[in-house]
DNA sequence: AATTTTCCTTGATAGAGATCAAGATAACTT
DNA sequence: AAGTTATCTTGATCTCTATCAAGGAAAATT
């Protein structure tokens, strides 16, 4: 079944299965099952049972909560390749404690927890490479709760801007935010009103230029400097 | 050295030593350090090269961050007997995202990360542990995320007030906050200012009584249904 | 006990961002 | 291509909370 239905190479660079070799890699993808989902779909809902963790292979979606005001926050804007609920495995209540709906049209691998627990039982070097996700998790979300507390929507717009920047790149790059504005601003804790004027403003200063969804950095060290 | 310096049962109960043996608790204390501390001292401050881990025997300190404009946001509060920063031994920067200091004098236990990680290395059981702790850490702080972006100064306490309340409790309950208002306004990104307003407020609303740190709760249900 | 320091409270004012409203732009649908 | 829906922008207003200022209470120090 694996070897007709998946390509191994896709899995190893995959943190979470690097430390599988092909044979525990190929028990993890006998559970597994492909699943296609247009955009806007939900995926599986804050509060219920959860069985399975996820990895996207293409598309792009969203976890986030929703307040009894129905107002919705955003907590983690999911690109591929990327596993996602893995650290439910381990909390006590085996519920989600988030919801999931896909932004753009997705394809997903979802994987039994049950499974992948039992792995995690015997092999060590697998907990310790979800040790450093988790590990990896907790430091952005330090990270995030200073920023809500302690910096104001501008500077949590360039924080997530800088970010944006890719790795080796030289200056003067050009970032295309490949998610809508309302849900860039919701992982920001903004409304969306507020987000526009943010951007015309920090272009107004000559940080950047804005056309559409495509942001020209015009002086990266002036907004560096901001933070 | 162990026996005479430590009481192993006092560490049985201590979730991240629960999966050790003796043997094992013992290579441990081995390398732990008491460290005594009074009210107001700094334990280890952020971006420091992180070497150790520690456990609260008693006393009381605070994990948190301070901005560029030199304001202080709590992350989290510490009581015994609490191990804390386990989680630094996965990331990737081996430095304290937060900065520690004690709220009262307090009995410290410090252990060193490299004695411990080497134990994680060979003992799944302590894995799946730390990945359970790591787990709820997790999960708290997505709460916080949540409540600090959907929710106001007056819920932010209420919710606090109500997670004060002791395990086994009946009703009509008196809390002793045991904290500084100042810093359990921190925690909850209020300014001490706004957060003695909010206590008045909920008091004049007739939900609690107020006399000094000790706080009477005259209505839980109502407390609950405001959120 | 007196004094200093820290912490808490209360009042007055200001400001960042939310909300309400409506138009503009873009993206799907048929 | 026309129409419908979703997303984004801009303006006007409001509200929550921060900030500034100062007095009071409690705790620590002498």
């Amino acid at each position: 079944m694996q070897d007709t239905k998946f390509n191994l190479d896709e899995f190893h660079p995959i943190p979470l299965f690097k430390a599988l070799n092909d044979e525990q890699l190929e028990t993890v993808l006998a559970s597994c099952k492909k699943i296609n989902l247009p955009a806007k779909k939900v995926l599986f809902e804050k509060d219920t049972p959860a069985e399975y963790f996820y990895l996207l292979r293409s598309g792009q979606l969203k976890l986030f909560t929703i307040s009894e005001s129905g107002v919705e926050k955003v907590m983690e804007i999911i690109n591929p390749p990327q596993t996602f609920a893995e650290a439910i495995m381990f909390m006590t209540k085996q519920v989600y404690p988030l919801s999931a709906e896909t932004i753009k049209e997705s394809e997903i691998y979802r994987f039994e927890m049950k499974v992948f627990r039992e792995m995690l039982e015997h092999s060590n070097e697998l907990c310790i490479r979800l040790l450093g996700i988790m590990a990896r998790h907790l430091h952005v979300m330090i990270n995030d709760i200073n920023n809500l507390s302690l910096h104001n929507a501008t500077y949590r717009f360039v924080v997530y801007l800088l970010e944006q920047i890719p790795e080796g790149a030289i200056e003067l790059s050009d970032i295309h935010l490949s998610t809508p504005k309302n849900i860039i601003a919701s992982r920001l804790s903004i409304q969306p009103e507020t987000f526009s004027r943010v951007l015309h403003q920090v272009r107004k200063q000559g940080y950047i230029d804005v056309k559409g969804n495509d942001i020209c950095l015009l002086d990266v060290d002036g907004l560096r400097q901001l933070l």
